[in-house]
DNA sequence: GTCAAAGTTTAGAATTATTCTAATTTGGTG
DNA sequence: CACCAAATTAGAATAATTCTAAACTTTGAC
């Protein structure tokens, strides 16, 4: 609870009711959600919860570098909470998405003059554990 | 036109008057295209194009490795015709995407056992001429 | 050549993620 | 308390994508 309220006020983003419900969940959840998951998750607790409040949340977290998103396409984005520069990894059987360490990226050359706001790797397969299955 | 049809027998594609029109279109195009445009400037040429085609054919290539799906979460997912390993950066105030050359990454430790069928690194931020405009 | 089977394409309906809208609620300030 | 701005809400609207069932093509067997 209060790590999150920190994170908010640290972020500049005040930190009413629901955005501190969002950002804990995103803290303490591993896998990924969706939006529509987190909202169904949250709606048993905070039965007033509204999809857009989940969608401006999620976007004024993602803007303000609080949690990521990644574009997977199946299934609709997913977020998660940022920790450090890790890529992601996306089983095309289960659906999951696996975190692994990534050095940071560096293209001072190629990109001169653009400004870069986030960097996302994203992989797309299958994990071990479906491997193993087949 | 040629060329086309030698890299869809090489996939293992049916080179279909469809499919090698827009396979054609994304060899020609560099800009990065959604299924939906992909889909009206086709239809001039080939009036009976429908989109479940164009969707069907763009998962087709993508599975093969012919083409590259950029999921931007804007505007739709983009296409590019696979040359080289690069990279992908999205302008979130003109929404072209650039290329930009890349290493290939390099992950045997961190994946093992994990099958990778696809690699994608997008950057977003605001390119070098939306950056001078401000 | 004719036929059936398999594969491809088609139009449009259905689904689903996301955004929009306008009204209501909340929280702080004088 | 009364005010204002910001946040939240429910539900409608939009837009990308998938689905469906029918029509058309291609292929190979006879």
């Amino acid at each position: 609870m209060q790590k999150a309220v920190e994170q908010l006020s640290k972020s500049g983003i005040k930190p009413s009711y629901q955005r501190v419900k969002i950002l804990e969940h995103l803290m303490n959840e591993k896998n990924h959600p969706t939006a529509e998951q987190l909202y169904h998750q949250l709606k048993t607790r905070i039965p007033t919860l509204s999809k857009a409040t989940v969608y401006n949340t999620l976007h004024a977290f993602t803007k303000s570098g609080l949690i990521r998103s990644v574009t997977t396409n199946q299934l609709g984005t997913r977020y998660d909470y940022v920790t450090d520069d890790h890529g992601h990894f996306l089983c095309l059987d289960c659906n999951r998405i696996f975190d692994f360490p990534r050095e940071k990226l560096c293209y001072e050359r190629e990109l001169e003059g653009f400004e870069i706001y986030s960097e996302e790797v994203v992989l797309k397969g299958i994990c071990r554990d479906c491997a193993k299955k087949r």
